[in-house]
DNA sequence: TCTGTTCTTTGACTAAAGTCAAAGAACTAT
DNA sequence: ATAGTTCTTTGACTTTAGTCAAAGAACAGA
């Protein structure tokens, strides 16, 4: 993949570079960093969060958070649910440095493309774009997971209020699939990750000798439009070939309309009732090659 | 243009930070840099030119060197045209230790779409691609110059050795224009610079009153498929309005095809002969709005 | 209540990255 | 020939970035 290569070089000599020196001119880059990643989380973060995805050395970390509350630009307080956690956030005058940074990153980006006419301009966003959600897509990871392990449940859960906001009629979590439905000979569940971080989810079960059944796709609105849920449909009719099923079939709720089309661009056909789930409208199967 | 700083902070902490610590592995990470952009320009590079398009300290490069040098990767001697100059060049072994080092890189590059499908790794490269193009159109500057110029005169030379390759007959350089035909009055001399190096030049000369002639519209071969021949079009265009041109003309060598669509896309129709140039077999006129 | 683990802080380091100024050699322009 | 400029080298720094280990407080489970 030279393409990548190229255009890392490219762009971090160009883009990356500048920004970083220009956005640490008057700040260590490490304090610079920091600072933006506290204000991503908007209502505070404790410094364990901050070490892993910063990937930093504790004492390091510590002397960072120090030295940004020396600057009064971050506040400190013990974690309220675990006295050993250490919680931070910006300070006013924090919130206004990074509002500062981000305007003149905003500004040094606007410069580098003064010389572009607006429709190349459309057309580099669009590029930009698309590059991001493939480089995003290729960072996830789909995992096998045992149907009670806590990641699992976690994601049934997101997904129940998920659906129980989008549906006219609520859902109730009874519908879940049952932690034993999907672990063992059973069935299985799958969970995607993004940097560690639970993004999707994906259950299949036996239904009947020589078919499975797929329930509860489901992506994190924060991973959406990414082309996730198609990975998680390969991963699970992949699981169902393996266990020799020659069919495999799902149901969906009226309101998923785009979960509806996604399921026939990828070879599912609509059929009749199959089961009495009160919230199913659709019903598809596909044969496995 | 949030699309830009949105896609660089995601990049640089995905692929950028990750590449740089893989690649400094066992290398401080300015030498792994340096080492690179020897390489960069094959027959040895001045510590003046590193210096500058690294935008290092002299005395912090001219120590980096050094140690490359005792590392068996590099060997220096003075630059002929300058003694004060001293000119580094890779070793075998340099070189070889960057073929290495891209080798892991591209290793790295591979892992991280491991998870694409290979329609999806098509399309990134497609992405990164038009992305890189146009981020390179947006830092390339085109400005006037007198026509005597050093950097005038050395695009016009390339421009010559350029065509007199490709035309059958050849090209003598004494059907350049004069510098005196476009400076001042006469006319003007563009040239486009990226990264402070001349890529592209156009020159405009009155050829009648009321009518401009455009001549010599080049682009270097490392800067081709960017669109940089439309800007600097754009420029002398420009110019014959402010010089109250109401239309200009151009004559184009019968090998040319490429360059005659695209004066044809750019608002140009061919008429007949109006100069007695023996490299021309197409003529072309534009009405200036 | 005891034991082992987790999280943070601190001290004591090292290596890399970068800055500044002085000085000598080589060039350029007058 | 002279004066001013450019380029590199060297010495003497400072700041960032990062590592490692010890220690204390807080927690989790038996």
């Amino acid at each position: 993949m030279t393409a990548l290569r190229h255009f890392n070089r490219y762009f971090t000599r160009r883009i990356g570079v500048l920004d970083d020196h220009y956005l640490g001119q008057d700040r260590p880059l490490g304090e610079a960093r920091l600072l933006f990643e506290i204000d991503e989380s908007a209502s505070g973060a404790s410094l364990r969060e901050l070490r892993t995805r910063l990937g930093l050395d504790a004492g390091y970390l510590s002397r960072m958070a120090k030295a940004l509350q020396a600057q009064g630009l971050v506040r400190s307080s013990v974690h309220p649910d675990d006295n050993r956690l250490r919680r931070v956030e910006l300070t006013a005058a924090g919130r206004a440095e990074v509002r500062e940074q981000n305007r003149r990153a905003g500004a040094l980006a606007s410069g580098l493309l003064e010389g572009l006419a607006p429709d190349q301009r459309t057309e580099l966003t669009g590029a930009l774009a698309t590059a991001q959600r493939l480089l995003r897509l290729a960072a996830i990871t789909v995992t096998r997971l045992p149907g009670a392990s806590p990641d699992a449940r976690a994601c049934l859960r997101a997904y129940a209020a998920d659906i129980d906001a989008r549906f006219p009629e609520g859902f109730d979590e009874s519908a879940l699939v049952r932690p034993e439905e999907v672990s063992g000979d059973a069935g299985d569940f799958f969970v995607a990750y993004e940097e560690n971080r639970p993004v999707g989810c994906g259950a299949l079960r036996r239904l009947e000798p020589g078919v499975g059944e797929i329930r509860h796709v489901w992506v994190h609105p924060d991973a959406r439009r990414l082309g996730l849920a198609r990975r998680l449909l390969a991963a699970l009719e992949g699981e169902a070939t393996a266990r020799g099923f020659a069919v495999v079939r799902l149901d969906t709720h009226a309101s998923l309309t785009e979960a509806q089309a996604m399921y026939r661009a990828c070879g599912y056909r609509e059929i009749p009732r199959y089961d009495d789930n009160v919230y199913a409208a659709h019903w598809f199967e596909k044969r496995l090659a």
